[in-house]
Formats: C-alpha cells, sequence, structure tokens
RNA sequence: GCCUCUGUAGCUCAGUUGGUAGAGCAGGGGACUGAAAAUCCCCGUGUCGUUGGUUCGAUUCCGACCGGAGGCA
C-alpha cells in the first residue's frame, strides 16, 4: 500500500491534533510540511507539536536543521520521499500535516527538480540591475530569453523574475521547460487530502488570536529575542512570530503594538494559505461549523478518508 | 456659559474656488516549481454628523442642533 493521508490548511486551523488524532485511529505517523517546523528553534513561533500534543505519535521532519542554513522546496521534496517510503515500509501509513502549500503540492505532484544549483551571487547582481534600470528592465531582460514565463509574471515580482533569468542561465533551458519536464511522472503514492475549513470566518481569526496569547504565555518574546540576536539565518528569519518582535526589541514599538501586528500578519498569512488551497480540488474541506466538537471533526475527516481508501 | 477647531469608506485622513469624492491601512479575490510564514497582482458608493436656508444644483456657502477636541471663564 502506498497511501498517504495530507492534512493541509491555514494556520491555527487545527490541523496538528487532526493529524494525530487520525494517525492513532490509522495507525500513523507525522511528517510535518512547514517551512519554520524544520529548523531546530522556534518551537514557539512556528507552532511545533508538543510533546504531550504530539501523544507519542512520531513527528518527522521536524528540528532538524540549524536556523542558520537555508533550505528549499527540492530539499523538502527529497526528504518527504525518503520518510514516506520509511513510514510505509514500517507498516504505517505517513500522515503529511502542514501549511506550507508549496511543498505540499511539490510533494504530491511529484515534482522532480534537476539539478541546477542556486546562484546567489548572480541573484545579487540582478537585483541591482533592477534597482539601477527598472523593474520593467529586468522583465525585458527575461523577455528576451523566456517570453513564455516573462509573460506570466508581473515587474514588480522581481524575485521571481531573477529565478527565471537564473534558471536559464544556470542550465541553459527556460523555467517554463523546466516546469513542463518537472511533471513527467506521476506520483507513485495515492493520496486522500483534506483540509479544515471553517464555516465561520471570525472563527477563525479569533482561533488565530488566541492561538498568538497562548504563544506570549508559552514564552514567544525570549524566543523571538534569541532569533534577533542570532544573525544569519537566511530562511528562517522570515518566520512570521519573530520578525514582527523586531521593532520591539529595538525600542521603535511597543510590545502591544507589535504583538497586533504580529496577530494581523499571522491571519493574512492564513488568508494565502486558504487561496493556495483552494485553488487544489483534489483537496476536499473538512467543514467546521462553529459547534462543533473536537470528535465530530474527527468523525467528519474519517468519513472522507474511509470513503477514499477502505471502501 | 462663551469662543475656536472638528465631524468624509471599518480606521487615519485628503479633497471638492458649489456640478454627489479619493489615498494609505484594514478587508476581499487571485497568482504561485529551488528563501514560500516569502514574493507579487487586482478590487474603493460612502445617508461627505443631522436639519433648515441660499442656489438650477450643496458634501462644499450660511444658520440651528447633535457628537468630539481644546481654550476662556
Amino acid at each position: 500500500m502506498n497511501r498517504i493521508i495530507v492534512v493541509c490548511g491555514p494556520t491555527a486551523s487545527g490541523k496538528t491534533a487532526l493529524a494525530v488524532e487520525l494517525a492513532k485511529i490509522y495507525g500513523g505517523e507525522v511528517i510535518s510540511a512547514d517551512s519554520m517546523q524544520i529548523y531546530t528553534d522556534m518551537d514557539i513561533a512556528s507552532a511545533k507539536a508538543t510533546p504531550e500534543e504530539q501523544q507519542g505519535i512520531p513527528h518527522h521532519l521536524m528540528n532538524f536543521l540549524e536556523p542558520t542554513e537555508s533550505f528549499s522546496v527540492a530539499d523538502y521534496v527529497g526528504l518527504c520521499n525518503e520518510k514516506a517510503r520509511e513510514i510505509i515500509a514500517r507498516g504505517k501509513i505517513p500522515i503529511i500535516c502542514g501549511g506550507t502549500g508549496l511543498y505540499i503540492s511539490s510533494f504530491v505532484d511529484n515534482i522532480k527538480f534537476d539539478e541546477s544549483e542556486q546562484d546567489f551571487e548572480f541573484r545579487e547582481e540582478m537585483r541591482k540591475f533592477a534597482e539601477e534600470n527598472g523593474a520593467a528592465a529586468l522583465l525585458e531582460k527575461l523577455r528576451e530569453v523566456d517570453p513564455e514565463t516573462a509573460s506570466t509574471l508581473h515587474e514588480n515580482n522581481i524575485g521571481r523574475v531573477i529565478r527565471a533569468l537564473e534558471v536559464y542561465r544556470t542550465t541553459g533551458h527556460t523555467i517554463a521547460e523546466a516546469k513542463r519536464n518537472s511533471r513527467n511522472n506521476p506520483s507513485p503514492f495515492e493520496f486522500v487530502m483534506i483540509t479544515p475549513e471553517y464555516a465561520d470566518r471570525e472563527q477563525l481569526k479569533n482561533r488565530i488570536n488566541l492561538r498568538v496569547d497562548k504563544m506570549l504565555e508559552m514564552g514567544l518574546v525570549d524566543e523571538a529575542r534569541a532569533c534577533f540576536e542570532q544573525e544569519n539565518r537566511p530562511t528562517a528569519a522570515q518566520a512570521i512570530g519573530c520578525k514582527e518582535l523586531y521593532p520591539y526589541f529595538r525600542g521603535e514599538k511597543t510590545l502591544a503594538e507589535c504583538v497586533d501586528e504580529l496577530k494581523l500578519r499571522t491571519r493574512q498569512y492564513a488568508k494565502r494559505q486558504m487561496t493556495w488551497f483552494r485553488r487544489d480540488k483534489r483537496i476536499i474541506p473538512v467543514v467546521v461549523e462553529p459547534n462543533d466538537s473536537f470528535q465530530q471533526i474527527v468523525e467528519k475527516a474519517k468519513s472522507i478518508i474511509d470513503e477514499k481508501f477502505y471502501n
């Protein structure tokens, strides 16, 4: 059996508890799909499942990388494949749980990333070029070598334009071709994908606010301060829950102001996540009504999974 | 009690020399293939506080009233 359960969704939607419960029911192990939980710090900010929350269920791809290291989707897909195979070999079912849509869909679609390396110097060079000549000029550069991709990108999305140029430069083919070639092999796994979907959006918003308050109680400020004092965090520096508190550490804003900002940024992040997951029609919503108990939610999830896998 | 300022989008505020109004933020929608908790795109009708008056026409001018801020007593 090559079955995998995917529990994805916005932050604070209750994925973690649901995944653990499903792991208990189906005999599974959790693989985190989260671009921040991979790091060995930021336990609170990245909302890693605490040992109590894990309830003895093994959690993978969590806590294994120094925050000074950079990481990418390609790395994730490789590792996730390994872990999934290991878990299946053990007779267990992998339960992928997380909110990083790019990681999840890249794994599910079995995206093949070729060997092209990243070229940070080139990126820097292009960034300068854009600064001096304007974003439109940079996009024009891309249009010359890869008009297909250029037509899909907005000039202001400089990062993407640069990546497209970088791919062309390091591999000799366009990123548009690379994308097509990346999808040649369907995944060897069979997936059922679910996401908690809140019938009342306000409810998710409230959960987010409550969760941030809880993080503060758990010591988020100290944790963030440690991040603040550590330089050279290429990917980890982006974590929501750390950078929002920096103005407080610099004495530019009060803690209360930063906390409000943090809640806001978290809500906006959740919205982006919902947009991502909504697009993928394979993902089946587990509709959460305002008064649903956890057990009721689990039942709904279970019936979706059973229908797909055990019917 | 008197005087001054003020009342415009959920919030902060522009603006209209009288022809019914627009920014930022918030919010909503979308994109997304190697830093993705990132990056980027699109979306602005609201009794212009209320009510009279002047006017062809008032959110804009005048009066009264109501709310807010400050000052004088």
